[in-house]
DNA sequence: ATACATTGTGGGTAGTTGTGGGTTATCTTC
DNA sequence: GAAGATAACCCACAACTACCCACAATGTAT
C-alpha cells in the first residue's frame, strides 16, 4: 500500500443523523495514520463549512500559529477563528464523529452533507450551499483558475 | 519492451459491465510502473470524459496542491474542484477498475467505451460523444494547430 | 495443428459500510 | 441528592463492494 497517509481526496454524500453524528468515509478512516488515535480536530472552515484535521496534522498547524507574529491583523483573526472553535473528536465504533450544534449552525448543515477530501484536511458542506459558492467562484476567478491549472494539472 | 513507464498510447474499445467495471488494456497495465501498486486515480477530465492517472503521477499533483495556502479563497476552490471528483482505485485480479455512478454520468458512458492513451494519462470516452467532439474541433482548431507546430516537432 | 497461456467479460458470495435506534454512563442544575 | 439533559457505547440490519471463480475468445509456442 503506497498510499500517502493523512491524505484525503474525493467526494462523499452522507446523512447527518438526529444526534448530529456523521459518518467518515471508510477510505478516509483507513488513510488516517495510527498515531492519530482515530481522532480528528473539528473546526470552522474559512468558508461556511466544517474543517476536519487529523490530530497530528493539527498539532503541526498549532506550532505554525505559535510562530506567527501577532502584529499582523490577518494573523490574529486567522488564529482566533481557527483555534477558538476547535474541538477534538474520536471516531466511534461505527466510524462516525459527533458535531455540536454550534458548528452545525455555522455550516448550515441539515440532513444531507457532502464530505470532501482536500488533500491535507476534510471539509463538510451543505450540498446546496456549496453549489451556490461554486457558481460564484467560477464567474469571478476563472482567469486565476486557469493560471493555477497551467501550473499544476498535468 | 522499450516504451517508457507510465506512458500510454493507442486506442482500445471495451465494454462497461453492469457493475460499472471497465477493463484496462493489458498494454497499459504492463506500462504501469511497480510503485503504482496497480493503482489509478479516476477523475473528471476537462472535456466530458474520464481521466485516469497512474497513482504516482497523481501524487505529484497532490503535492503541488499541498503547497497552496488555504488562506486564499481561490486556492481553496481550485483544490476543491481538482480533488473533489478524484478517487483512487486499484485494479482487480482481472485488470479492471470500477467507476462510480457519478463519473459514469459525467462522461455519458453507457456500455461501449473508448480508452485512449494520452501519453501521461488515460482517457475514457463514450464513442458517439467523442465523434461529435472531433467534428467540432476539426473546424475550430486547424489554425491553432499551426501555433502548436512552433512548439512541438513531430 | 495442437496444447497452453493470456485477455476480456460475466456473475455469485462473503464481508464491509452506512444508518438508525436503544441503553447505559456522565454531566448540569436545582 | 434527584431530575433532566447530554454524550458515549452497544447492537441491528439493509445495501453495497471487494473478492473470488468461471469461461469463451484470442494469441503464442511447440
Amino acid at each position: 500500500m503506497t498510499l500517502n497517509k493523512n491524505t484525503f481526496v474525493g467526494e462523499y454524500s452522507y446523512m447527518l443523523d438526529a444526534k448530529g453524528r456523521i459518518n467518515i468515509p471508510s477510505k478516509f478512516r483507513s488513510s488516517l495514520s495510527k498515531d492519530n488515535d482515530q481522532s480528528l480536530v473539528i473546526t470552522r472552515g474559512m468558508d461556511k463549512c466544517v474543517w476536519l484535521y487529523p490530530l497530528i496534522i493539527w498539532q503541526t498547524i498549532e506550532n505554525e500559529l505559535r510562530k506567527l507574529s501577532s502584529l499582523s491583523g490577518i494573523n490574529r483573526s486567522f488564529t482566533r477563528n481557527t483555534v477558538r472553535y476547535a474541538s477534538i473528536a474520536q471516531l466511534d465504533k461505527q466510524g462516525r464523529i459527533a458535531l455540536n450544534q454550534n458548528i452545525i449552525n455555522f455550516a448550515n448543515l441539515t440532513k444531507k452533507a457532502l464530505i470532501i477530501g482536500m488533500v491535507n484536511k476534510i471539509e463538510i458542506w451543505d450540498p446546496e450551499y456549496l453549489a451556490t459558492v461554486d457558481k460564484k467562484s467560477q464567474k469571478i476567478d476563472s482567469s486565476k483558475f486557469d493560471e493555477l491549472a497551467d501550473k499544476i494539472i498535468l
